[in-house]
Parts: C-alpha cells; structure tokens; sequence
DNA sequence: GCCCCTCCGTGATTGCAATCACATCCTTAT
DNA sequence: ATAAGGATGTGATTGCAATCACGGAGGGGC
C-alpha cells in the first residue's frame, strides 16, 4: 500500500504562488489549517502518495495501518460488515477527511474498511511524522478534536434516525447531507452528483435496496426531487426535503 | 445550574494520603490520569460540585453549556429527542466520563441533553480552567481523542447494530455492555446493575418497549438471562450471549 | 454493432415488530 | 397499611418493509 514513489510538493517556482499551493497535497486540509506555508510544504515532503481506482480497497477490517491518510480528491466510503455478510455504511468521505488516527495515535485496528467510490488521491502520512507534528503543533489536535466531534455528531444523528420509524426521513437526511458535499445550486434546484449507488445509499441508512427505489419514487411523484441519470439527483423542493428530514 | 457552594478539596492532611486522594474529585479521572497529584488539587480546586436527583436534567438539547462535565459518581443518560417526542439515547456514562467539551471547545449547541438515571454528583470545570489546562498539558487532548475514539466506536457499532436485523442481537450487545461496566461476577453468573429501565432500554437500543420485554423473555425462556428483581440481570451464560451480539 | 454484466425498478408475498389494549406488579408517599 | 401511579408482562391485531422474483435499462469492452 502506497507504495509508489512520492513526488516531491516543494514549490518549485521559489515563491508560494497560488498555482503551487493548489498542488500542495496538504493545501486546504481543514486540521492542516493553522499551519504555514513553509511548514506544509515540510509536512507534504514527508507524505507518500497514492491513487486508487473505484472499488478499491484503501484500508481493510480489522488491520494495523500506521499512518493516517488524507484525502485529497474523490470520495470513499468506510464501512462494518456484520457476520452475514451485510454491509453497513458508516461514513462517506471526501476531500479534506482523514482516517485511521485512532488506529495510529492508540494502536487500535481499524474497526471498519475504507473503499474508494470513485477515483481518488490519497496522501500517507507517517507515524512518527505524525506525531512529531503532533507534538510540535498542539493545534492541530485540537483540530483533531473539533473533526471527531463533527463526526460524532454525524452518528448521533444516525442513530438517532435509524431509531425513528419514519423511512422517508431516513431518505429525506441522506439526500440533504449529499446535497451540502456533492450539490450544486441551480435555477431550477440543487443537482447533487450522488457517489453512491442505490445500493450504496441502502447500505448507508440500514434499509433494503427496493425500499430505496420505492420511496424515492415517491419523494419524485410528490415533485420534491427528480432522478437525472442514475448518478444525479435534482432537488426541487429544498424547503419539503427539510421539513421532511426533521 | 451548578450554583452550590463548591467544597475545597485541596487535601487537608498535609500530604498524599489515600484517604484524601479518594475524595479528589479530579482522582481516577482517565483524562486526567497523566496530571501529578498537585495538579490534580490545583484543577480540583477551581471546580463547582453538584448533586443531582435522579431524574434531573443536567444539560438541556441546544443549550451552550460553558463548562466540561465530569461525573462522579452515578450514571446519567444522553439523549435526543425527534419531533414527535420519541426519545432516543445515544450514550450512557458513568464515573469518570465527561461531556459538554464539543460546546466548550467549540461553541456548538449541545445536541443532546443529559439526565440523571440515579442520584449521582458532577464537578464542573469552566471554560477559562479548561482551557488553561489544555494548554498548559497537551497530553490531555490526546487522551480527550482517545476518549472520543471509544465513543465513536461506540456509535459505529450502534449504526451497525441498527442497521442489521436481528433484535435478538441488538439486546445481547446491549446487555454486554451493561455487563462490562455495571456488572459483578458471581459463582452462577455475572449480576449486572441495570441503570435503565425497560423503557430506557428500548429507547436505548431503537425498539418498542414490549418488544424488549419479549425478548428478554425469551433469553430467560433459553437460560441465558435471568430476571432478579426489576433492576438486575443475571447473565447465566455469557458464552452464549457473546455469540448472539455478535 | 453486439453481448455481457451490473444496476435498477416493480409486483407479490411474507414475516416481524409496532401498536393497541389491558391486567398485574412494584414503588412510593401519606 | 393502603391507596395511587408508574412500570412491566402479555395477547391480539395491524402495518410496513424485507424478501423473493423477474424484466428492463444502461454501460463498457471487444
């Protein structure tokens, strides 16, 4: 894994110009944020980088990986299979995420695998340089701590959804949380470019793949939103979409 | 909230003794179990005490608490609610868990209230302190995301547990739980505390509450649980419910 | 162009848990 | 002790989503 060579990311032009900063790996990386220039293109220096096709396995259950990855582009999801095979969706990331601190801060394994939904550019970042920057920058674990609670709040709204009955508010969550990652305001809506399959969206709230196509069958009857290829969504109604949600 | 006179806690003997170290509040704390016993008077010191009732709300959904709670003694519960009333508890702590950091930290409302489900006490450490001591120990922020972590791990597993079918497996999962942290061991089982009631229970793990009912009954009907008065379970066979949870 | 394979929609059936209704037990206050 | 109110067990019914089954659509490779 990561294994191939790691480009070097110094600015080559001597300056910090926007187009450099634009390929620094580290650029625009939220827990990165405080740090300068100089410092990120030191830490971009130490990263190896990889791409990985759709399907992909990035990270599998239960491993030991001793980095962290960031993600720089495309998107991936992490999720727990249950003995029967079913796969359960945790989390869908995208550029800017992180995984696999717990894993190298507590030598915990991975309690769930990370699969790419589409091409994507991922950046290794090493133990020990991790926690050398770690130490060096006690801001970023606060950012840590700030990124873990935005997650946690992530799943306290997934149980707390998959504790209601009502499915279509299931659906009505999902599809506004793909709207503010994947969505684009339009004249006539939001077009949200959906990376998950119908299948993927199944797995993702805990419910069947038919029901998925059932009740957004409804949900486009009753006009609030309307299919657009298969990996397009195109919500007309926001404001039913949100009342929908709760 | 949290208006009682605080007690001093510094410790009165003059030395270390086991005696007073039991008293400190801040004492057994695992976020704070890197601080040297000064320390540990000096924080438990600028600390506010409280009792709460069992029943009491102690933070309310949406309010922005300006302290970190850390309980005590007791155990309480943290709960959302969904629009049509239904409760739906996402976590139950108790001694030497703590909450409120997400609102401190980072200005967010808290997403859900917490309830006392027995008497029990909490110190609380206000925003300035708590902060002063972030800084002064980033060790503390690291043990803040491990902590984090296991309550992520924790929701993970909910979401996964949620999303599979199986009830049968959501109750064995929960009942270990409760196992590991109310739980005795004894020569014909292990006698687990029950901190929630069936209600509780049902709100715990997303079904109604005649469900739970039945399907205790029918762990007890097998041999592997059995009632011993309202609020105690014992697990004859852990084995067997290890394999059911899964 | 064609085939193949995966993804997707839709109908029919079934099963399981929510809900409703009520009796009983337990706790607690007076 | 006793009454009152809440918590709990249990049966009957119902509703909703899982499952099963299949046809169709789309997309990629050759």
């Amino acid at each position: 894994m990561a294994s191939s060579a790691p480009a070097s990311r110094s600015c080559s032009c001597g300056q910090h110009c926007a187009h450099c900063l634009e390929k620094l790996c580290t650029h625009g990386i939220p827990i990165f944020a405080s740090l300068a220039v100089d410092q990120l293109e030191k830490i971009a220096g130490k990263t190896l980088h990889r791409s990985y096709e759709k399907g992909e396995t990035i990270l599998e259950e239960g491993s030991h990986p001793d980095y962290v990855a960031i993600l720089n582009g495309g998107s991936v999801k992490a999720s727990r299979f249950t003995a029967d095979g079913r796969e359960q969706i945790l989390y869908v990331f995208s550029e800017g995420d992180f995984f696999g601190e717990q894993n190298l801060l507590f030598d915990r394994p991975a309690v769930y695998a990370v699969t790419a939904l589409e091409p994507c550019r991922l950046c290794f970042l090493y133990k020990k340089d991790f926690q050398q920057l770690l130490a060096d920058n006690p801001d970023i674990g606060l950012r840590i701590i700030s990124e873990l609670g935005w997650r946690m709040s992530h799943l306290e709204n997934s149980v707390r959804n998959m504790g209601v009955r009502s499915l279509e508010s299931r659906i009505g969550a999902v599809l506004l949380e793909l709207a503010g990652k994947y969505g684009a305001k339009q004249d006539d809506g939001t077009l949200v470019r959906m990376p998950l399959s119908r299948e993927g969206l199944a797995n993702y709230i805990g419910i069947a793949r038919e029901t998925v196509s059932r009740k957004l069958g409804m949900l486009e009857d009753e006009g609030m939103i309307r299919s657009v290829g298969a990996r397009h969504i195109l919500i007309r109604d926001m404001k039913a979409l949100e009342e929908l949600a709760g």
